[in-house]
DNA sequence: ACCTGAACACCGTTCAAGT
DNA sequence: ACCTGAACACCGTTCAAGT
């Protein structure tokens, strides 16, 4: 028989993470530090080390929660439409995980998750699409290269977007008197974006679907239209 | 007559910028503290902060080098070779100064380059181009969404792709014996990329020859093809 | 008044002392 | 043997003491 252990508490790798990225989420990923984690637990920050190598591989294990949270339809289905709900799933995904934006691709350690949304992708390039390697590669890069940097933008912008442009356009005369005539563009973006009632958000799947277009098209160029 | 200061270090924001971008340059963005940027210009920690409110200032301050990097041809040329050569410049800039990657667009106060560069590209895309104002942001948003997005990837990525895509399935096989049967796909890119003699680089201009010629498709349909 | 060393409140992680 | 408090080598920045 051993000895009880504290009710409800067992430390667990799997409680670390998922701990980390809710304080992540929470208060940002300045705010998760090793003693702040573990004070979230209500351990000591050296009883983590049992359970993680280090900050680094903890974090390596949040970003493999946030790729087991994209949504992906099984294979076989029409491949536009598997490409498109991915892309939406991660643009939404990253909004509920912000710090994880700019580390998506960066992890040395891939985990599951991760191996199983990219092998996953390419699936679907090669069989559903019938896109060539070169093809898929080239599908696969210019469409994440994309989901990443809009979501890097979109989180980098304040959230109304017009009322901070006017305000940011105001900061910027007050410093320079003659910036209304150095940068008419700027302020025609100050101006216009209230007119048109500005949401960054519809803007995501503008540029999606401009790729996805385009990749279809070029689809129908490639000389063997179905597989290999 | 003013007494003779310490020959040819007299501190000014300018050189700490200059001095804090070189020393990102070469030892990465964790390299730079307050205490090292000091160490670097032969001062105390302390000094700095007489020409830097603080190190977010100071950071505003790299960005804006970096921007004044980007080269931008004069208005009133084609627009696609106009927004072409901008792309390209943007790419080899956060290529020099990977540190600034993920940050572009996030500083609050924006300097004159920033101010600069967001201004002539509305111009290019509204005067040269002829755009619609919604047309234009649509065009400004999946632009540098792939740019950014791209550097981001690139810059994640080692720069032996196919060999280190054969590592990392080396790894993963390693730690999972099943890997090979579950991730048909990412064996394939293991194997392809050696191949085909990848070459990242090169995957830059045929993302961005996708969405400039997307967006061309994209003028010739609009409304009204002058300006306005 | 201007400048800056010492000090403060943090980090991630090592290491040795506890059980 | 497992676990963890104290300590180390860092941070950015405050503040008061120097000139």
């Amino acid at each position: 028989m051993v000895r009880a252990r504290k009710a409800a508490a067992p430390l667990s790798r799997d409680r670390i993470l998922r701990a980390a990225v809710a304080v992540a989420d929470s208060g940002g990923f300045d705010s998760l530090s090793m003693r702040s984690l573990a004070s979230e637990l209500g351990t000591a920050p050296m009883s983590l080390y049992r359970h993680v190598a280090n900050k680094d591989d903890l974090f390596d294990g949040m970003i493999d929660i946030v790729f087991s949270e994209v949504e992906f339809p099984s294979q076989g289905g029409n491949w536009l439409a598997t490409m498109r709900l991915r892309a939406i799933s991660m643009h939404e995904t990253l909004q509920r995980h912000p710090w994880a934006i700019g580390h998506m691709e960066s992890r040395r350690r891939a985990g599951p998750a991760n191996l199983r949304y990219h092998n996953d992708t390419m699936a679907c390039l090669r069989e559903d699409a019938g896109f060539s390697f070169p093809a898929a590669v080239h599908a696969f890069s210019v469409m994440d290269s994309y989901i990443y940097g809009f979501a890097q933008q979109e989180n980098a912008l304040p959230s109304d977007i017009p009322a901070e442009a006017e305000v940011r356009h105001d900061a910027v005369v007050e410093a320079d008197p003659d910036a209304a005539e150095r940068y008419p563009y700027l302020a025609q973006i100050a101006v216009e974006l209230r007119k048109i009632d500005y949401d960054f958000s519809q803007e995501f799947e503008f540029g999606l679907d401009l790729i996805l277009d385009a990749l279809e098209r070029m689809r129908d160029r490639e000389p063997a239209s179905g597989k290999k």
